[in-house]
Formats: structure tokens, sequence, C-alpha cells
DNA sequence: AACTATTTATAAGA
DNA sequence: TTCTTATAAATAGTT
């Protein structure tokens, strides 16, 4: 159809490609949407052309997925990618009856009401039995942490002791040696700020500190004031 | 083109409208073809009809997936699939999490070691009573399924009582009255038939079975085992 | 891009 | 469906 009939073969020459290629494009496109109306198909062309430029076409009202979701879907589910897509949703599937699961032992352990109603009285012996044999080792491990603690606890509390024995005997050598500190007017410039920083610390306190047995010590509760303790002890000895 | 011109709209007449979309479908097909080769461009062409037969045409050497592929990758991935698919994805990790939170929930309560490490004296405490009255909701449970399954028990053996009572009454009735059925030599042969079923079926144990007060009835055990029982109560009364 | 001689597609009928 | 054929439409080569 044109002034001569042509050979179909590739047009060798760029120019007379591209605009044969224009030309026909529209055709195509227009014969197309011709059908699509016409007998109301779905029509999806796409093309590239040499230059890989994309041009393509779709019947009205319809868009490029829907068609090619119809087109695998035509094809039986063979293609990879829909088989990709498939076998994730199947694990999704699966994820979620495990889950369901989960949650349902989880009821059974917490003895929820409804989800009981399905156990046999073998099922719910078995299942205190279990929960019994738990609670154990969840006792027994909560035990051994107060026992770690607890334990801290006491070596914090002795090297204290030791410590402030220390100090404190320090403190009477220098009163005996040097008693012009109980005076407040000479010594030398070192040991009187020692002293000073020593009694502003709280020296005072760690004779009460020594002597009292830690009898007090409450290891259940937290116990979140802000009250300054010497040496921030406290801070340390604290349980949770 | 054509005997007549005709307009681009729906074409009523269906077998028409099959004609024509046949022989456009061939003459598209070709065109698209004729265009492949010309113009070394690649061309999907895809079709349904009205009835949802599928129809395709690829320029030689291509498959639908390649065009599709590159279809994909020109429109810069933000389809409506990708996107899809990363909900997917995201969906997919998500229940997963849930799952290894679930999982680990169900571990704590089991009690099992390495996981118990990471909880604070606290969280054991609070783990621990939550524990504790989760198996109290099921020892309850427990009680109820015993005592419904008790209670059905004992409305069976009060009724099987009651029948045998019944039919020992109606045994010696039939004694004195017809006392000839002790010497099995007269009276009329269905009432003989009677006494003979009522024995044979165990009537001599019946006593026994009256006087015996069920107190070895085992409520917690299956006792599978095959022994005939008289009037077969023991099936019935068996507990799981 | 427009023109137009020709080829091609196809509507209607058989 | 397919064939036929008159006619509409597409388009190759030209301007």
């Amino acid at each position: 159809m044109g002034r001569g009939k042509i050979e179909i073969k590739l047009i060798e020459n760029p120019t007379n490609r591209q605009v044969t290629y224009s030309k026909r494009r529209n055709g195509i496109f227009k014969k197309a949407h011709e059908l699509s109306v016409l007998c109301d198909a779905k029509v999806s062309l796409i093309m590239f052309s040499k230059n890989n430029k994309m041009h393509e076409y779709i019947s009205p009202g319809l868009t490029t997925k829907k068609i090619i979701d119809q087109y695998q879907k035509t094809l039986g589910d063979i293609d990879l990618w829909h088989s990709h897509y498939e076998k994730m949703l199947e694990n999704l599937k699966k994820l979620k009856d495990i889950n369901n699961k989960l949650r349902r032992q989880i009821r059974h352990r917490i003895g929820e009401g409804l989800d009981m109603d399905d156990m046999s009285f073998q099922q719910l012996r078995t299942l205190e039995e279990d929960m019994v044999s738990s609670i154990g080792k969840i006792r027994e491990r909560k035990f051994h942490v107060i026992k770690t603690r607890t334990d801290t606890c006491r070596k914090k509390v002795k090297s204290l002791k030791q410590m402030n024995g220390n100090l404190l005997l320090e403190l009477k050598e220098k009163c005996v040696i040097h008693p012009q500190f109980l005076l407040h007017d000479e010594g030398d410039e070192e040991s009187a700020a020692a002293a000073a920083v020593a009694l502003a610390n709280g020296a005072s306190t760690l004779y009460a500190f020594c002597h009292q047995h830690h009898s007090h010590l409450n290891l259940f509760s937290h116990h979140s004031n802000g009250e300054e303790q010497p040496f921030k002890t406290d801070h340390d000895l604290r349980l949770a």
C-alpha cells in the first residue's frame, strides 16, 4: 500500500526506517483502538523502537498491570515471577498459622477461659505439670538472681567497711600527730585540704555507717527517691 | 475499507462482532509483525476477546516476560507490582518478628535457661505471679472437668442401680408366681425364654453389683482392658 | 508534514 | 469459518 510494494525485511536506511516506524506505529495504534471499541476487546500493545523508545496502547479503562495479570493467570501460573509471588503468599499464610498456634499455646498457658474449652482432662493435667515444672525453673532463676545480687551487696558492704575503718584510723592518726587540725589554725596546706575534703564528703557519717549492720536492706523494693547517700553506695546496691 | 464505511463503536451483533474481531486481529498481528521486521522493533501485543479468549503476538526472538520486564524498568520500578511486592516482604518480616516474640514469651513461661538470662529480677517476679495465677485457672478448669465427669458418672450409676433393682424384683415375682421356672418343666414359652435370657445376661451378678458401693472407681486412670462387664457399664463409666 | 498513487485491509454477502 | 469482491484505509515514495 503505497507508491510501490515493499519487501518485509529490515529497512536499512535509518531515516526511512524511523519514518516508517512512526507511520506504521500510529497505524497499529489506531487499529488496536478500533478493535477495542468495535469488539469490546482488551488490548495491550507495548513496543520499543530500535533506540529503545517505548510506546504503548491500552484499551480504554484498563491498565497494563491488569492485562499482564490476566496474561499471567491465563498462562497457568507457570511464570517464574508468579510462582515466586505464590511462594511468598504461601509463606505468609504459614507464618500466620504458626503465629496463631503460638498464641493459642500462650493462651492455654495463661489459662484463658474460652481457649480451655477444647482441652481434655488429660491435656489439662499435662499442662498443669508443665506449668509447675516451669514455675520451679523460674523460681530457681529468681533465687539465683537474688543470691548473686546479695553476694555482690555483701562484698561491697565489706569493702566499704574496710575502707571506712582505714579512713577513720588515718584521721585519728592525723589528729594525734597534728592536733592543730582540730583548732583550724596551722599545718601544711595539703593535709589541711585533705582533711577538709574528708569532712565535706561525709566523714562525719562514716562512723555511723560503719556501725550499722545493714540489717534494713530491703531486697525486694525499688526506692527510687533522690536522697544522697554517703559515697553513693545506694545506687549500686539497688536490686532492679 | 470494505463494502461500506463503518462507525467506530461497539458492534451489537455478536456474530458480526466475532467475525470482525477475528479479521482485524489477524490484520493487527500481521502489521505488528511487519513493524517488528521492517524497523527491528520489539513488539508485545496481548489481547482478550469479549469471551476472554487470549491471543498474543511477540516480536521474533523475544518473550512476553522480557518485554514486560523492560516495560517495568522503563517505568522506573514505581509500578504497583513492585510496591505490592515490597509490602509483602515487609509483612513477612513483621510476622517473623511477632513469631519470634511469641516464641520467646513461651520459652520464658516454660522457664528455658538461656532465655531467662536477659530478665530482670522484677520481670521474673511478675512472670512468676502470672504463672501462679494461670496455674490456678488451669486447676480450676481441671476440677471443673473432673466434677462434670463424676456427676455424669453418679447419675449413670444411680440409674443403673434402679434398673437392676427393678429387674431383680421382677425376677423374684416371676419365681413366686411361676415356681415351675425353677424346675424347668412347664410354663408358657415366652416367660421361660425371658427368664433364660435374664440369667444368661448375668442376672447372677446383678445382686453383687447392686450391693457394691462403687468405691473402687478410679477417676484418674484409663483402664482400657477388654474385660466384659455386666451390661457393659464399664464402657460408659470410663473417664477419658 | 502533506500529497497521492498504490497496496492492503476489511465489511458485507455468499 | 472461509472466500469473494467492492470499497475504505493505510502507507511508500515523493515533494
